[in-house]
DNA sequence: ACGTTAAAGCAAAAGGTTTGCGTTAACGGA
DNA sequence: TCCGTTAACGCAAACCTTTTGCTTTAACGT
């Protein structure tokens, strides 16, 4: 009875997202965001702009759209032999990508989106900090709340600097953060 | 020889500001924000669209200005008795404000406007902080130290919940973000 | 292979944005 | 108080983006 109208991630429309991200990304480092317009990425990308506006229904979803794949981690964490250790490598590095232009610009799309992209951006933060504090104490609801004190206490003023323009965090402060994150989840 | 050709902010400017200000908070009151054109804010106003084209460029940088006054703070933060007691009255506050949707939305369109705007809106952050730091102990770096600590561990982690759609944070927890914040300055 | 249908192409209509030029109204000096 | 200067506004036409109805293409299931 129903045919189950499910999506169709097949081969043509893979091909055209594909494109599309392709040229904006270039578009995006040549030119200024404010002077990149959907006929110029679908002019680029050889299609018509009706397939972008029915697709992505406005330019800023399309930006967002970019921005999360660039924000989507490629790799674990890496392991540095404590979890302390791990954080502070991590969260170095994290901070260093996200205070380039491009990781600013990123942020900024995708806060500005509805508001699933920047739940899922979130999220990919959430799940690297969880496999590294779950390295060392595995599972359990500690690790539970480790996780929600690093969230708070380091990714939070990292990613509160760069949206709102003040200086970055140095590279020995985000230790700090680390170990107040740490102390603050072992004494709950 | 030079007669200055400084601004000029007389009356009709100011006029026109206003009813652009008003025109469009009483717009995003009505209808969603995508449906907001800056031809309706200028009927609505009474004036002609290329005006707003001219002063402010694009219909994000009206929302961001509206967007503004919302944030600018309207009072000093109130006395409870204690520099501790007023920190955490005036975080409980203010993660009420910006947590609402109008709160969110002036957020965003502040964060999405160019570096400016954000970094007015921190400052009236900072500023704010700086007074109930100032009254326990008038002037000097130490207050400078805490007011950092008191935006990394308190407001950054508000703000970044906000922004990224993550569950609030509830109003006991904002006493112990207060708490480890002034722990945290202490021991510099 | 064939039928079905979601997604893309095309083109015209609708609407938003930019721009040149004339007009208005603040501001400063006589 | 009046007058000259000039930034800012109004108007309207040109330009570009966005929307929309219809046709065509190409995945996917049988």
């Amino acid at each position: 009875m129903s045919p189950a109208p499910g999506p169709r991630p097949g081969g043509r429309s893979a091909r055209i997202q594909q494109a599309v991200h392709a040229s904006t990304r270039k578009l995006l480092d040549e030119r200024d965001r404010a002077d990149i317009t959907v006929p110029m990425i679908a002019a680029d990308a050889g299609i018509t702009p009706s397939t972008i506006y029915r697709r992505w229904g406005d330019i800023n979803e399309v930006f967002a759209d970019v921005a999360i794949e660039r924000l989507r981690p490629d790799a674990p964490p890496r392991e540095t032999g404590s979890v302390r250790g791990d954080l502070v490598a991590w969260a170095q590095e994290y901070l260093e990508e996200m205070s380039s232009p491009v990781g600013r610009a990123a942020l900024r799309d995708v806060v500005m989106s509805g508001d699933t992209n920047p739940l899922k951006c979130a999220t990919f933060c959430r799940t690297q900090i969880e496999t590294i504090v779950g390295r060392g104490e595995p599972l359990g609801t500690s690790v539970h709340v480790a996780v929600e004190h690093v969230i708070d206490h380091v990714v939070a003023p990292i990613i509160y600097r760069i949206l709102f323009d003040l200086d970055p965090l140095e590279a020995d402060r985000v230790e700090a953060l680390v170990d107040q994150a740490l102390d603050a989840a072992v004494r709950v």
